[in-house]
Order: C-alpha cells, then structure tokens, then sequence
DNA sequence: TACAAATTTGCATACGTTTGCAAAGTCGGA
DNA sequence: TCCGACTTTGCAAACGTATGCAAATTTGTA
C-alpha cells in the first residue's frame, strides 16, 4: 500500500544502501551498479517513491516548468496551440505553468516576475509582446523566451510564426487574380508584428498587380471592432467586393455582419481569413483562409525552446513557417488558380 | 540593477538582520516589528528580491500551484473556463499546471501521480472522470479535487456542474410547449455523468407531457459522430422535427449537418443545445442552449477548492448552479413561453 | 597473480526557505 | 523603579534531493 511522502532516505533504509545511491538511480546520467540498481528499484516499487520534483529543482537549478503567458483564449487558434503544446511537452518531461494576462504592457513586467521565481526553465509567450527591457531581464536570468505566433524587432528573442509576409501576398494575388476591383483589408491588431507583416505583405502583393487596397482598418483581432469596421465598410459610397480579415476569428465576425446585411457571400463579396482555425472548415462558414500549420509550429517552438534550455550558447532564432491557402466557399475562386 | 539568483540570507546581510527575519518579513502570519518591516523591505527592494516559491513549497508542503487536468480543448466551453479559472487563481496567489490527457483511464493514472510528485495543492478536473480508486488515492495523499463539469456517484469528491437534470428538463418542457411531434435526442457521452444527466432530465420531462424521445442516440461529445447521427436521424422514415443535442460543440455540426440537407432551422425542425459558448450567439448559428453559468461554476470551483485546502476537515460538496435557457433563433419559440 | 585503471559507493554539504525554541527586548502598571 | 506579560529576534534544524570528493570495490591487462 504505497502511501504518503515516501523519500529517497526510506527507499535507500529498505535497500540497504545510502540516500545517495538511490538519489543516482534516479538520476539518467548518474553511475550505479546493476545490482543497486535492481535493490533500489525493488525497494522504490514496493514502497511507491517516486523522486519530488521540487526538491529536485531546488538543488538543479532546473524546475522542468515552462511557463506559458498566454493573452485570450476565444480565438480558437490558441487553445488549439495550447493543448498541443502540453502535448508536446509533457511527452519531453516538461510541464506547462499558465499565466493567463489581459494585453496590457504593464501587468506583462509582473507576470515575468512571477515566472522568474518559479525558476521556469523556459517562457513561451503567445499572442504576446515582450519590451525589450523583458527580454534584457529574462537573457540576463539565463531563461529562455520563445515568442508564439508573435514576432519582435530586435535580435533578442527566438520566436516562431507562420510566414505572414507572403501569406499576405498570397491572399493578395488570389483577390486579384479573382478579378475583385475594391479589396479592403481588415487589418489584424497594428501592434503586433503579425497584423503587421501581414497588411504588409498584402499590401505589397496588390501593388503588384497595380491595385492598392481600397481601405484598411485596424481590427484589433476583436470580434466587436471587425463589426464595426465591417459596417463602416459597407456603408461607404464605394464597397468593397472583397475583404481581407487579419485573422479567422475576425472573419467569422465579418461574415456575419455581411449576412446580417443580406450580402450574399462570395456572390456579392468574398472574404479571406489567415489561420484555419477548425471552425473555419464549419459548414456555417466554409471560410477560405490561409493556413497557420499549427502543428508545426508548435514543434518548432519545443525544439527551439529546448535546444536553449539544454544548450545555453545557442542563439535565439527566428523561424517563420509557410501555409498553404485553404480555397473554400467564402471566396471567388479564379479560374486555373495555382498558388 | 537587480542581478539573478539573490537569497533571503543576502537581504539579511544587507538590512543588519537575521535571515529569519527576513523571512518573517515575507510570511504573511509572522511577527517582526516595523523597523525591522522597513530596513528588510527597503534592502530586498534595493537588491530586487523576491522570495523563492519552490524553496518555500519544499519546507511548507504547500506549493500554491493547482493541477488542471483537461482532455479536449476544441470545445469552447473549456478553454473559456481556463482562462476564467486561471485569472481567478491568480488574483488569490495560485498558479495553474496544465495536464492535457486523452480521455482514457489508464492515462489518467499516470498524471494523477505526476501532480502528486509535484505536491500540488489541489486539482481540478475539467470533462474528466475520476476512478474511485484514484479519489481514494488523493484523498489519502491530502489533495483535494474538484470535478468540474462532471459529477461522480460516491460522495468522495467535490464537483461543480450545472443543473443537468433541470437543464434537461427545461428544453423538454421548451419544445413540448413548442408542440413538436418528433423530438429526438443527441446526447452527450454516455459514459459521463454530464450527458447521463442531460439525458434523464430531458426523457423526464417529455414524459411529463406524454411524449417519449423518437429517439436516442449517444453523440460521445463528439463533432463526427454527432454528424453521422444526424444524418441517420434524417434518413429515417420519420425523421424528427426537433433535436436536443447534448452539448452546444455538437450542435453546431446538427446545424452544419441539417443545413446541407437542404433544411430550414427553425422552419422545417428545432435545434436545442447546452452550454451557450460564445459562439452560439453569433449569427452563423444563433442556436437556442441552455446556459451553463461557467463564471459562478468557475467561482463555485475556486471557492470549494481553496476551501478545503486550508481547511482540510471540509467535507467534499457537489454544487450544481442553475442557467437559464437562452432563446435565439435555431428553434421555434412557443407562444407566451415562460420558463 | 598482481597492479593500475575504472567504476561504484558513502559521507557530507548545499539549495533557499520556514519555524520551534529560548534569549533578548519592549511596554505598562503599581 | 521594578516586575510580569507580551513582542521581537537569532539560532539551528528541518524539507528532499543532487553531487564533489575520497574510500572502497570491481575490472582489465600483463
């Protein structure tokens, strides 16, 4: 009957051997005998000890914890991250710590406090900016920081995002070679470096074709902004014929205020969301959108992160990942279209 | 300039005083006279010290974290609830490490001892059953548990829920009164209390007007499985002109389902579901639900939770809160309804 | 078989706190 | 002014593990 708080001093009583020993049977790189293995690993068995984690970290320095700020939970996309992220962790021996923080700068200096002292061994922020007085704290603290789905100017942080320069170009030549005459873009949130990147990027794909966008708002990544702005839009002497939503979440909003005013989609207009989300594939919706590869993502955020924790010379990356365009109902699709 | 690693004994060096006094500061309960209050803050604010929350965990038992152990977060209700639970965790000085688990038993296991190892303070369950054997192992370890939308029979743990049976009994009465003919029953898993419940509730309160469900088919919470029931439902020789689904992620795909079959909602059958996530107020849907409250379940789950953390004699409680049904547009509103 | 090299083991200490205990200090009232 | 009651303080021992060091044991080689 194993009961509680059995330490490594009872498992090493009952084999006869010292604290020690049982101390480096548990420890992977540690030296023992094959016989103190099998004593002490009968004697842990029977008694059901298993090694405290805290006392471990205490003495190593290293918690196994990542901690994980992480902004709004509503759009999809991140809990979706999240639960893959624990996924891939948990199968490494990590853990994920939750800090869950409105976007405000301020309360983001606490909430690394907090996470310093839990001795994290690494931070992964998503959908989150880190100043670069953040960033100097945590480099100068050893922890290692990777930025999810969120960029940063300086060479400071690793960061891992999907490559929204030429998502944006792609939804660009895909309006454009649609024929469309007024496209208007709902940017995502002016700043963060992914609302950016991304109006960029369609802004210079348009421009290609000679076009120039016929609006861009600012939608914040807010489904009630993305309302309004649509409304703004559809109000003015010339609408648009397409739209451009800086993420799903916003699209889903903007299509159905678009409904909402008996606009037909995409007969009377398209509309093109970035990151496919699973609702976007919802018959309700049928969205075309551009692809974040979460999946990949999130794997290239576990190496990444894991490599500075095991290695810490390496040097912070930055990783962009390329998704495909997802053609679904929410778009006029150009004839012999080939991404 | 705060530099890393900066102990306790530092402060003391720093402020003339004993380590311990240092301490004492720091620990809400102790005893230390103002001087001493202002010279100890005054040097840790100098040096930017702050207490070491796994040093403390070790030698108090208490490590102010809480598990979470969650299956799938593709269901909005759960990561809303996430969020809810973890700022109101925060906001009273706990933190929140996240186990994500497929929904199979032995697994469950598993992470049951990884919590333990890490002496965690309490855990919430979110979608997840507990063995009754696990409930006794945490209950010997000390460790609270609060099931949070899911009920267990013993009387061994906490849990926090809706009203299930009255829920279910609601809708009844709601599309009774909505005088539907065909009234079948998309449930939740069978092998959940939360859908068990649901389920009773609603075949209680057909009953109650004479009717009896034209059918009953187990949805495992599932978006897949909920399509193929649907489709099933309708090819039958009398399909249903109402369909309670168990929870509001699988109504969307009955509304997905439905509407590619070229049906009206609400013109040609009733679409009824539970939880009422945000997505269920947007226009693609507009889906009728009962709501589940999840921010008193959330702060019924923290109460009950800290509660018997620093009461360990509290005896466990299930609370079950009440929502109301929410109309919308997805099923046809009876003349002079009331609740 | 003997001896050097390599491996295994135990001892003791450290990690950064909290806390029981006893000594020292403070305060008020007669 | 003196004494008891109460508060504050420092000392030292925990908490449960990892690890450097030196002693003990095993292994390999000539």
């Amino acid at each position: 009957m194993p009961d509680t708080r059995v330490t490594s001093q009872d498992v090493a009583r009952l084999a006869g051997v010292s604290q020690s020993a049982v101390s480096r049977v548990f420890t992977p790189g540690a030296s023992a005998s094959a016989a103190t293995v099998d004593k002490v690993k009968r004697a842990a068995e029977q008694l059901g000890y298993r090694p405290n984690p805290l006392a471990r970290a205490m003495i190593t320095g290293k918690s196994r914890i990542i901690g994980l700020v992480v902004a709004y939970l509503d759009n999809q996309f991140y809990p979706l991250a999240l639960e893959r992220l624990s996924n891939a962790l948990q199968a490494k021996g990590y853990h994920i710590l939750v800090f869950t923080t409105p976007n405000r700068a301020d309360n983001i200096d606490k909430i690394v406090s907090e996470l310093m002292d839990y001795r994290v061994d690494g931070i992964i922020t998503a959908s989150v900016a880190m100043s670069n007085e953040l960033t100097e704290t945590c480099a100068r603290a050893g922890i290692p920081v990777v930025m999810f789905n969120r960029g940063q100017d300086g060479a400071g942080l690793s960061s891992v995002t999907s490559a929204n320069l030429i998502g944006g170009r792609t939804v660009a030549d895909f309006l454009a070679a649609g024929g469309h005459q007024r496209i208007a873009h709902i940017a995502g949130w002016a700043g963060s470096s992914t609302g950016r990147d991304r109006a960029r990027g369609f802004e210079d794909g348009l421009a290609r074709h000679g076009l120039t966008p016929s609006a861009v708002i600012d939608g914040r990544f807010d489904r009630d902004t993305a309302i309004a702005a649509t409304r703004d839009l559809m109000d003015s002497e010339t609408p648009p014929d397409a739209i451009f939503v800086g993420n799903d979440h916003m699209a889903f909003a903007v299509m159905d205020t678009l409904r909402d005013l008996g606009l037909s989609i995409p007969g009377d207009i398209s509309v093109v969301g970035y990151d496919d989300v699973p609702l976007a594939a919802w018959g309700a919706y049928d969205l075309t959108t551009l692809r974040q590869p979460v999946n990949r993502m999130v794997e290239a955020t576990v190496t990444t992160l894991l490599g500075q924790i095991e290695d810490a010379s390496k040097h912070p990356e930055k990783i962009e990942i390329e998704g495909p365009l997802i053609l679904r109902g929410s778009a006029r699709i150009p004839k012999d279209w080939t991404p």
